[in-house]
This record gives structure tokens, sequence and C-alpha cells, in this order.
DNA sequence: TATTGTTATACTCTATAACTATA
DNA sequence: TATAGTTATAGAGTATAACAATA
């Protein structure tokens, strides 16, 4: 998959941008999703589902509107998710005072238990890795290179930023 | 999300490693995965069966079990997965000569259209936001910082390396 | 009329385990 | 015995569209 690519392409592979950045971002990327969703199913939940709990965390609650944007989950989907999460007690619902189609939903206690465990599992987990591999100055650096990319494609869908 | 996590951590949350990469690394990739899997989609394929296809591509063909490795998709899945692909025609099979147990896989020059032309309209859409985020240099180091990364946790997991 | 969220449909992915056919 | 792949099962995520209640 990294070979060239022939056909509409202006220059060689090597040239392009998008191929010396992407297969680093997405292995770098794997590597770190691989470790949380290991954490995340040890817990009893979804990728999806802790995806949910993530956005919802430290936060002062949301509607299902907002969390369908942040979370690219589609509000048909949302439901039944909201639903399983219902069930296990992870978050709370409440009408919202200002507009009575809306729900608002937050992090019950134990939502909240599940999501800082989570975070502290991973996060004492991926530290050592991420020492080992960079020095303190190649951290900041990656990071605002990191945040350069981001905010590029941040200005093409400013609505979906801050999902994870 | 962003918050101090007080339980287990042995200091201030903005001196945690990977509280500073993990955020803007996860931005950064959805990014590009957002604008991915529209393509994807546009052209008919989930995105876990243009995975398969982008795993195929530019190579020899695989068996079944050395998919299921580089795909993260379980056997049981896989064989599902892959007779969709078959009644697309954008795969072929073939009984392995020296197993007779195991299966060949590999693109249908359909599946390796669309795998160039995926590619290509990617690339074409992103390289434009890579080379306004970032300057020659700055992706030459971006570039060498994730594989850094990459490079720590594969010393993890070998066997799962060049997913995409 | 437009928007929030629900329901219904049909398909795909997921983990898991029992199974077969080879090795 | 071990491995490659299939089948079966049950649950969960997916897009989509029609719908009710409210704005």
């Amino acid at each position: 998959m990294m070979k060239k690519n022939k056909s509409q392409e202006s220059g060689p592979a090597e040239h392009r941008v998008s191929l010396r950045i992407i297969r680093p971002l997405v292995e770098a990327y794997l590597g770190f999703v691989r470790e949380s969703d290991r954490h995340v199913r040890s817990m009893g939940l979804t990728p999806g589902q802790f995806d949910v709990i993530a956005t919802l965390g430290d936060t002062e609650g949301m509607s299902c509107r907002e969390l369908s944007v942040r979370t690219l989950v589609t509000k048909g989907t949302l439901t039944g998710l909201l639903d399983r999460l219902l069930l296990k007690g992870l978050i709370t619902e409440e009408v919202s005072a200002t507009d009575r189609r809306s729900r608002i939903i937050r992090l019950s206690e134990k939502g909240d238990e599940v999501f800082r465990r989570t975070f502290d599992t991973q996060i004492a987990y991926l530290d050592p890795f991420f020492e080992r591999a960079l020095t303190e100055e190649e951290i900041e650096n990656l990071r605002t290179l990191l945040l350069k990319i981001s905010d590029e494609f941040f200005k093409k869908t400013p609505n979906v930023r801050g999902k994870v």
C-alpha cells in the first residue's frame, strides 16, 4: 500500500505529503487504540459506548444532538446506544428545561468512575511507551505538529472537534 | 476529558506524556478518517471491507490467517466479510498449493481499481491539507516522530504491523 | 415548517465456540 | 494434536427513512 499510484498524481509517491504522514499516523494511532480497546472491553463496554462516556466525561452533560455530532454516531444509533448505557446505570437523563423535545445526558456517579478508572489505567500503561520512544523536547514538538494538522482539519468541519 | 485524574497518577495531568500526545493524535487521525470513510462509503464499501482491500493492495495475496492478523478482524468475521467482497467481485480466492486447508486471497482487477482510485482520491484531497498545515521540514520531522512511537508499540505486538 | 429524538428495517461487524478438513 | 477456515449464535453498530412531539 505504500507503493506508487500512477493515475492522477503529480509526482513520485515519495513526494506526496499524505503518503509520508498517514501511514505513520495510523500506525501510531492503532498502537494506542489496541490497548485502549482492551481496557474498555475488560470493563464490559464496547468502543462506541466508551466513546460516549469519554465525550460526557468532565462535562455538565449535553443533548443527544450534541452527543451525536461529537461522537459521529447518528441519532438513530445513539438512541439504542444510550438505552444500553442507561441499563448499565452509567448515564442519567433529564428532560431539558428549555426545550422539552430534548434530553440532557450526563454521566452517573458510576459512569464517572468508569471514565476515570479507564483513563488512569490507560495513562499508566501508555506513559512508559511514550517516554521510552521520545525525549521531552520531541514530545512537545510532536504535540505541536499534530495540533497544526488537526487545526487544519478543524477549519473544514468545526463542529466535530473535541471527540476524544 | 482533558482534566486531571487524581487516582493513581504520579504528577499533574499536564505532565503526563500520554495526555499531551493522545488527544492531538486522535484528532489528527479522525480528521483523516472522516474523509477516508466518506470516500470508502461512496464506493459502496464498509470501512472493514476497505480495510481488507487496503491490506491486500500491492501484495501477492495472503491467507485468511494473515489477513485476519493484519486487519485485526477475527477469522469468523473475516469469512463473512470475504463472502461479501467475493460477491462484489473485488477479490479472488485460490486453494493454497502447499496447504490444502488454506485459501489465498488476492485483489481482483476490479478490486485493484477500487484500491487505487480510493487512494488517489484521498491523496488528492489530503495533500493540500498537510501542505497548508506544515512546512516541508515539519513534515519530515512529524514523520520521524510518529515512526518512533509506532516502533515502540511495534516492539510490544510485532505481528500487527503494516495494517494500513 | 424545522428540529429533537424514537422507531423500524435491513445489513454489517463483533466475539465466541463448536465444527470440518487437513496437517 | 494442532492449525486453517466455516458455521452458528447472539448482541451491537450502521445508514436510512418514516414518524411524533415540540419549537
